[in-house]
RNA sequence: GGGCGGCUAGCUCAGUUGGUUAGAGCACCUCGUUUACACCGAGGGGGUCGGGGGUUCAAAUCCCUCGCCGCCCACCA
C-alpha cells in the first residue's frame, strides 16, 4: 500500500540515479532502437562555473527539462548538452579574492602561469557546483557529453574561429577609446557598462584668450533675439562634468553657426593650469543651446570628444595610468593623482586663479561596471583587438526576418532587431589571465642595411596569428628568413634581439605572444556548435545542429543569442537553433528583483527541500505565461506539492480498489457512459498538453494537466467510479477497475515532463500490483489515441449528470440541509434521452447528491424545493428543511437570473442593426438564450406561485 | 530622446481571430471526521477590465489620447 504521501527527500535521488543509469539521457538508445528517430537538441546556457543554482536557472532548465523529456517520450533522439562556462571576469575575481582572503600572495606577484594553474584547481574543486544542483531539479542533460568553454575541443574552435576571421579581414587590432575598468585594469565591452543617474555639478570654467586676446560676449538680448548689450571678454567660458580631464584638453569647440564665437574660430586659448595653447575650432557637435556653446575636447577621454578629435586631427594626449591616476602627461603637482582627487584639486586650483565661472548642479549619468555598480567606468586610449560585428551582423539579421530562426515570444524580435542594426564593433580583448589566450604573436620588425646588418625598427612589429605556436613560429620563420625562437615576452625579445648572434652581425630573432585573452562571450558565441565537435566533421554536428530550441533570458540576447546567430551563420552557413525561447524574469513575491544586498533571494534547493523538485517545476511551468516575469512565493510552491499529493492519493484509492492496468485492455472497446467520457477527456487533455508543449505555452501546460487530473480524474472521474466499484455490475465494475488505471497512467504520462520524479515513482508503484511496465515512464512512448475515442452522447450524459448533481448540493447549502438528509428527488418533464439517462445514471447520482431516489413524474410534489435543469424541472422534496422566506429568496435570484437573460437577449434581437449585421450563429445563440430564458421563467414563476399558496 | 511590456476579483495571473451573465489559483465566508486525500471535500461572496474619446449591431479585446508602473537602448558641456 502507498503511503500517504509522497516522500521526495528519498525517492528523488533515487530515481535520477536509475535515470542516468539507464541511458534515457543520452541520445545513443534512442538512434540504436530507431536510426532514423528525429533528432531533437538544446544545448544549455552555461552556467558560470562560479555560479549556483539560482531561481532564474530553476525556470529555465525546468523548461528546458520539459521539452527535452516531451521530445524523448515522442521517441525523438534527444540530446540535451549540458555544460559550463570559464567565466573570465567573474571566475578571476573570485579566486583573485579568495587568495586575498586566505592572505596569499597576489596574482600578480605569484605569476601568470602560477595563478591560472590555481584557478583551473579551484574550478576543479568547488567549481560545478551548480551541475549537482541541476540533478536535483531532475534536469535530464546528457552527462556524457558535458563540456566546458575552456575545454580543449572548445578551445581549438575559438582558435580556429580567431584565426580565420582575422585572414578574413573581421578581427583587427585598433587603437581606440574603449570602456576601460580601472580596477580590474582591462578593457569591457559596451554591454557591460551601466549608465546609473547620478547627482553631479556642472562646472564652468574661463578659458583665457591666448596672447591676450578679447572680443564682444552678448549678456543681453531683446525680444527678437538679437542681441543688445555686449561685454568685453578676454575668455571663453566652457561646462564640464568633469574637470580633471581639463589637463588633456586638445581644443576647443564652437558650433560654425554660433555668431557669438565665429569670430573666435581659429584663435587659441591658454589652457590654465598646463600654460599649453589650443584651437578655437567650429565642429557642429558643439550644441549652442547646451552649456555655454563651447566645449571642451578631450579626445584621449571621451567617446564624442574622440570623434571631433579625428575630425580635426588633434592629438590624442592621454592623462591617466591604467588605474585612472593621473600620469606624467600633466603638471607635477597633479601626478599619481586619482582621478577624484585631481577633479577637487583642479576645482580649486582654478578658484584660486579667478577662472571658476560658477557651479550648477547637475544630474547626469554616470558609467558604472555593471556587475559591482561601484567601480566608474573610463574611456581609456588602448590597442585592442576588434570584431566587425556590423559584416557579421547582417545575415544574423535575414535570418530572423526570414523565418529560419523565430523568436518567442515574437516581440522580442525587435529587441534583436534594434541591437544588430546598430551594432559597433566588438572588442574582443581583455586584459586578464583566465580565459582563451588570444593566438597572436609579435615580433619586432628588422630591416636589414646593405651591409647585410639588421637594423631594429623600434615600435614597429610583424603581427602573426595562427592557430598554434608551432605555426606561429614557422610562419615568422618564413617572414624573416631564419630561424626564430619564442621569448617570454616584449622585454625579453628586445633583449635578446640585441644580442648578436653571428657576424656579421644578426639578431637573434625571437617572437612574443599576445598577452591578453578573449571576452568571455567570444567563447560563448561558438556554443551551439563547438560542444557538437565543430571544427570536425563530427556525428552529432551532423545530425544535431542546427539545434532545435534555445531557451534562455532576455538579459543575454545581445550578450550571447545574437553573437550565437553572427558566429553560427558565418562558419557553418546555418542558422544555430530554429526558435529561441525567452524565459520570464523570476522576481520575488513582492515583484522586486532578487539581489544579494535586497536580501529578498529566494534559494531553489531549500524549496526542492521543502516540497521537492517537482513542485518547484510545476510551480515554473505553470507561471511560464504571456508575462515578462514571474512573482515566486512559497505559497504557489506549496499549492502544486499539494497538487503532487493529490495525484499519489489516487492513485492510492485506485490501488485500494484494485485498479489495476490490465493486459490487453482496450480503452476503445469501453461501454459505460462514465468510462466513454472520461476517455474522452484523456484525449482532449493529451491534445491540449502537447499543442501546448510545442508552441511554448507553458502555463497552459500545466494548468491542462491540473485541471483534468484535479477537478475531472479526481473531483468527478472517481467519485463517479464509486458506485460503480460498490456496485454489484461486476461486467461494469471490472471495465471500470481498468480503465480507471488506464486513466491514471495516461496522467502519469502526460505529466512526466512537468514533474518526473512523482510519476516515475508512481509509475514503477502501481506496476508492482499490476503488469510489469515494458518502460521506465521516461523512455514511455507519449500517446496518441485512435480518432473517434471522443463520445459525444457521453459527454453530454454525464455532463447531464454533473450539472444535475451542482444544483442539488447547491440547494443543500443554500437551505441548509443536513448531509445526513437524503431527501427524494423528482424530474419533471423529462423528454428524449432525459428518462433513460436517469434511468443508468441513478446509482451515481443517488450517492453524489445524497439523495434517496431519483424518478420522473408528471408533478413536482409539494413542499419541495424547485431548480431548472434544461427543459426539465427538479424538485427535490425537503418540505422539513424549506425555510419559506429562504426559499423564496432564492428562487426570486432565479428568477432575476432569467430575466437578465431575456432582457438582453430581447435587446439584441429586437435591434434591427443587429439582425442585419450579426453572425447567423449569434443570432440562433440569442434566440436559443431567449427560449431558454423564456421557459425557466415560467417554470420558476410557477414555483413561486406554489410558493405562496404554501404560505 | 527612441523603443518594448504592463495596468482585469484582496493577491498573482488567464482571457485565442471583437459575440454567453469576464475566468482560474490563492486568500476570504459557510458547512462537512461520506472508509484516496484536511497537503481534503461541498457550497458561496467578490471585478462599471487604469481614465477619457472613437470605430462597431456588439469592445477587456480594434483605433486615438492621457495617466501611472516596469524594463531596454541612446544621449547628457
Amino acid at each position: 500500500m502507498l503511503d500517504k504521501t509522497f516522500d521526495p527527500k528519498t525517492v528523488e535521488p533515487r530515481l535520477y540515479a536509475a535515470w542516468e543509469a539507464s541511458g534515457a539521457f543520452s541520445p545513443d538508445g534512442a538512434l540504436a532502437r530507431n536510426p532514423d528517430a528525429k533528432p531533437y537538441c538544446i544545448v544549455i546556457p552555461p552556467p558560470n562555473v562560479t555560479g549556483s543554482l539560482h531561481v532564474g536557472h530553476a525556470l529555465n532548465n525546468t523548461l528546458q527539462d520539459v521539452l527535452a523529456r516531451f521530445h524523448r517520450m515522442r521517441g525523438d533522439a534527444v540530446l540535451w548538452l549540458p555544460g559550463m562556462d570559464h567565466a573570465g571576469i567573474a571566475t578571476q575575481m573570485v579566486v583573485e579574492r579568495k587568495l586575498a582572503a586566505e592572505g596569499n600572495i597576489g596574482r600578480r606577484d605569484m605569476g601568470r602561469e602560477a595563478f591560472v594553474k590555481r584557478v583551473w584547481a579551484w574550478k576543479e574543486e568547488s567549481g560545478g557546483a551548480i551541475t549537482k544542483q541541476l540533478r536535483r531539479l531532475g534536469a535530464s542533460c546528457d552527462w556524457s557529453r558535458e563540456r566546458f568553454t575552456l575545454d580543449e575541443g572548445l578551445s581549438a574552435a575559438v582558435r580556429k574561429v580567431f584565426v580565420t576571421l582575422h585572414k578574413q579581414g573581421l578581427i583587427y587590432r585598433d587603437k581606440r577609446l574603449v570602456n576601460w575598468h580601472p580596477e580590474l585594469q582591462t578593457a569591457i565591452s559596451d554591454l557591460e557598462v551601466e549608465n546609473l543617474e547620478t547627482k553631479g555639478s556642472m562646472w564652468r570654467f574661463r578659458y583665457p584668450l591666448a596672447g591676450g586676446a578679447t572680443y564682444q560676449h552678448p549678456v543681453e538680448w531683446g525680444e527678437d533675439g538679437e542681441a543688445t548689450a555686449f561685454e568685453t571678454r578676454d575668455y571663453i567660458v566652457v561646462a564640464t562634468t568633469r574637470p580633471e580631464t581639463m589637463l588633456g584638453d586638445a581644443a576647443v569647440a564652437v558650433h560654425p553657426d554660433d555668431a557669438r564665437y565665429a569670430g573666435l574660430v581659429g584663435k587659441s586659448v591658454m589652457l590654465p593650469l598646463v600654460g599649453r595653447p589650443i584651437p578655437i575650432i567650429a565642429d557642429a557637435y558643439a550644441d549652442p543651446d547646451k552649456g555655454t556653446g563651447a566645449v571642451k575636447i578631450t579626445p584621449a577621454h571621451d567617446f564624442n570628444d574622440f570623434q571631433v578629435g579625428k575630425r580635426h586631427d588633434l592629438p590624442l594626449l592621454n592623462i591617466f595610468t591604467a588605474e585612472a591616476k593621473l600620469n606624467d602627461e600633466v603638471p607635477e603637482a597633479y601626478r599619481g593623482l586619482d582621478r577624484f582627487v585631481a577633479r577637487k584639486r583642479v576645482v580649486a586650483d582654478m578658484e584660486a586663479l579667478g577662472l571658476l565661472d560658477g557651479i550648477d548642479p547637475h544630474v547626469l549619468s554616470v558609467p558604472y561596471d555593471e556587475k559591482s555598480k561601484m567601480v566608474v567606468i573610463e574611456p581609456y586610449l588602448t590597442d585592442q583587438w576588434y570584431v566587425d560585428a556590423k559584416t557579421l551582423a547582417g545575415p544574423a539579421l535575414e535570418a530572423v526576418q526570414d523565418g529560419r530562426t523565430t523568436f518567442e515570444p515574437k516581440h522580442w524580435e525587435k529587441t534583436y532587431f534594434n541591437w544588430l542594426e546598430g551594432i559597433e564593433p566588438w572588442c574582443i580583448s581583455r586584459q586578464l589571465w583566465w580565459g582563451h589566450r588570444i593566438p597572436a604573436w609579435y615580433g619586432i620588425k628588422i630591416k636589414q642595411d646593405d651591409a647585410g646588418n639588421d637594423l631594429l625598427l623600434a615600435g614597429e612589429y610583424e603581427l602573426i596569428v595562427e592557430e598554434t605556436e608551432e605555426a606561429a613560429v614557422a610562419e615568422a620563420s618564413r617572414r624573416y628568413g631564419r630561424a626564430v625562437a619564442v621569448a617570454q615576452d616584449r622585454e625579453e625579445s628586445v633583449r635578446r634581439a640585441a644580442t648578436p648572434t653571428e657576424y656579421p652581425i644578426k639578431t637573434n630573432v625571437t617572437i612574443w605572444r599576445d598577452e591578453d585573452v578573449l571576452d568571455t562571450w567570444f567563447s560563448s558565441a561558438l556554443w551551439p556548435f563547438s560542444t557538437l565537435g565543430w571544427p570536425e566533421d563530427t556525428d552529432d554536428l551532423k545530425r544535431f545542429y542546427p539545434t532545435s530550441t534555445l531557451v534562455t533570458s532576455f538579459d543575454i540576447i545581445f550578450f550571447w543569442v545574437a553573437r550565437m546567430m553572427m558566429m553560427g551563420l558565418h562558419f557553418t552557413g546555418e542558422v544555430p537553433f530554429a526558435n529561441v525561447f525567452i524565459n520570464a524574469l523570476v522576481l520575488d513575491d513582492m515583484g522586486q528583483k532578487m539581489s544579494k544586498t535586497r536580501g529578498n533571494v529566494i534559494d531553489p534547493l531549500e524549496l526542492v527541500d521543502e516540497y521537492g523538485a517537482d513542485a518547484l517545476r510545476f510551480t515554473m511551468t505553470a507561471m511560464s505565461g504571456p508575462a515578462r516575469n514571474i512573482r515566486l512565493s512559497k505559497q504557489r510552491v506549496e499549492g502544486y506539492r499539494n497538487f503532487g499529493t493529490k495525484l499519489w492519493n489516487a492513485a492510492r484509492f485506485c490501488q485500494m480498489n484494485e485498479c489495476v492496468a490490465v493486459a490487453g485492455f482496450d480503452p476503445g472497446s469501453v461501454k459505460e457512459p462514465v468510462n466513454l467520457w472520461v476517455r474522452g477527456e484523456v484525449v482532449k487533455t493529451a491534445a491540449a498538453v502537447t499543442k501546448a508543449i510545442e508552441t511554448f505555452a507553458f502555463d497552459e501546460v500545466a494548468g491542462g494537466l491540473y485541471r483534468f487530473i484535479w477537478n475531472i480524474f479526481c473531483d468527478w472521474y472517481l467519485e463517479l467510479a464509486k458506485p460503480i466499484l460498490n456496485g454489484t455490475d461486476e461486467a461494469a465494475k471490472d471495465e471500470t477497475r481498468a480503465m480507471a488505471a488506464w486513466v491514471l497512467d495516461q496522467a502519469m504520462i502526460l505529466l512526466h515532463p512537468v514533474a518526473p520524479f512523482i510519476t516515475e515513482e508512481l509509475w514503477a508503484t502501481t506496476a508492482e500490483f499490476g503488469p510489469a511496465r515494458p518502460a521506465m515512464l521516461i523512455e514511455t512512448p507519449w500517446p496518441v489515441y485512435p480518432e473517434g475515442w471522443i463520445d459525444t452522447d457521453a459527454e453530454a450524459e454525464i455532463g447531464w449528470l454533473i450539472d444535475l448533481v451542482g444544483e442539488i448540493r447547491s440547494i443543500r447549502a443554500e437551505m441548509n440541509v443536513p448531509p445526513s438528509a437524503r431527501p427524494p428527488l423528482v424530474l419533471v418533464g423529462l423528454s428524449g434521452e432525459g428518462p433513460a439517462r436517469l434511468a443508468r445514471q441513478q446509482a451515481r447520482l443517488v450517492v453524489l447528491a445524497r439523495i434517496s431516489e431519483a424518478r420522473a413524474a408528471e408533478v413536482a410534489p409539494p413542499g419541495a424545493a424547485l431548480f431548472t435543469l434544461g427543459e426539465a424541472t427538479g424538485a427535490l422534496a425537503i418540505a422539513e428543511f424549506i425555510d419559506l422566506a429562504a426559499e423564496k429568496a432564492r428562487l426570486t435570484k432565479a428568477l432575476a437570473g432569467f430575466e437578465g437573460d431575456i432582457e438582453r437577449a430581447n435587446k439584441k434581437l429586437g435591434n434591427p442593426a443587429f439582425m442585419a449585421n450579426a453572425k447567423e450563429e449569434v443570432v440562433a445563440e440569442n434566440r436559443e438564450k431567449l427560449a431558454d430564458g423564456e421557459a425557466g421563467r415560467a417554470k420558476i414563476t410557477a414555483a413561486l406561485a406554489r410558493l405562496e399558496a404554501m404560505d
